[in-house]
DNA sequence: GGTTACATGTCGCAT
DNA sequence: ATGCGACGTGTAACC
């Protein structure tokens, strides 16, 4: 058995389960009654109610709240995590530097108090990513883009930040490219407007295209307003992707 | 006692704890050997390894490795969390809409499950944000930006959205203020420009100032490039700020 | 270690 | 619901 359970674990038992657990690589959780205090680069502090606080042995230490997706405070992965008496009862305090912070959780009331000692070796793998749109972009540029369309450098880097491709179209036109793999935003305008600035003095000919899988009027007039372009690249759209109801047996 | 625990549960077990505890308002963790299975905006398959599971009753499901600070899987709040039978092990799934998204954990080996009812209704308290720093601007108009400025509108509402401050300085020029509370970064260069555009064309006297922190050449150079000013203001650094290792009791 | 840009970002706010 | 910007964003890649 894996996994090693304390009830209402006294502060001694918190101290030697966390300190142990980081040393042997074991993740450590505490239901708990607690109080919570961060300070770095920001500030915050969060009063008495329970909560699920997770020490990883990487440093992690996270403290969830009974609703939302992210920890209402943490500390990053690299932390030094210890346990301190406080009063009777134990004080989760992790720090770490650059930036200088520092996370303290008052256990008030531990609950429970788990260790697992995870064994976790398999890589994940993703699909769907920008760099799935950049490959598709590379092999079938003139599907992707347009007729004529060719690549000519792929993540150019430039003064003004790296450009994801610099080619040439039909007429031999400079085309910088900006692709994103969601809904293009004014940002992403601002974006290419920034990469062009950097060719159209020299040659007020150069195009440039925006490619995502859609883009709200507000983007699409940005660009004509800027003489740019807007290339809808459906086939990476989620809404039309078909939601198969794949098995684990596809993926393997 | 709020929690619960189940060695070794049975796809039964974990069926009705799970359903409970979303109907309950409790949150469930389980600590088992499972396999990962998501698809959506982006899709992914995680191999066979030992977990954390956390299903919160807001419908928020994770999934953390023994390292980092993120899920390596999650479905974010809202979505429903439902536990089926497969081949004899539980088969967490959850789903989601807009966008359509699921998320399904095969327990392979479930070691430990619990239940904590989890009464959490504090009030999270945040110092450092952004709002400060625009408060001590408005307060100290000259020693933030410079001798004569003088703020003649907070967060101004434009057609592009709201600019930070708008200002005139000593000589009466418009200032339009853009506010970093980070490093500034290229895309903020981006975005004061943005909001420069609006004035420009009326008022090419008018200047645009990005406040931050600090910024890299590369930043710097992109605001001269276009005109446009840096005003660094250390006060806010996180380096500097002194680390004064407050107590509990400085936030009561 | 610094800079740059992506992310299943999430979250909150305003339209 | 959608659009838009902030976030203690975290994270990887490149230098």
């Amino acid at each position: 058995m894996p996994t090693e359970t304390h009830e209402n674990p006294a502060p001694e038992t918190i101290e030697r389960v966390v300190r142990e657990g980081q040393l042997d690589g074991a993740i450590v959780t505490c239901l708990a009654a607690c109080e919570v205090e961060y300070d770095g680069r920001s500030g915050g502090y969060l009063g008495p109610g329970d909560r699920l606080v997770v020490a990883k042995p990487d440093g992690t230490l996270l403290v969830h709240r009974p609703s939302g997706h992210q920890p209402v405070n943490w500390m990053p992965g690299g932390a030094t995590i210890k346990v301190e008496e406080d009063g009777g009862s134990a004080l989760l305090y992790a720090r770490r530097s650059n930036p200088n912070e520092y996370l303290r959780v008052y256990l008030h009331e531990p609950h429970l108090l788990t260790r697992f000692d995870a064994d976790d070796t398999a890589t994940y793998q993703e699909r769907g990513t920008e760099a799935e749109m950049h490959e598709y972009i590379e092999q079938n540029p003139e599907t992707a883009i347009e007729d004529g369309f060719r690549v000519v450098e792929h993540e150019r880097e430039s003064v003004y930040g790296y450009i994801d491709f610099f080619g040439k179209d039909a007429e031999g036109r400079p085309v910088v490219v900006e692709v994103k793999r969601r809904q293009a935003t004014l940002n992403n305008v601002d974006q290419l407007k920034r990469y062009m600035g950097l060719y159209r003095e020299s040659n007020p000919d150069v195009r440039g295209i925006l490619v995502a899988p859609s883009a709200s009027d507000r983007v699409q007039r940005a660009l004509r307003d800027d003489g740019l372009e807007f290339v809808e690249l459906s086939e990476f759209a989620v809404e039309t992707r078909e939601s198969s109801e794949k098995t684990l047996s596809d993926f393997l």
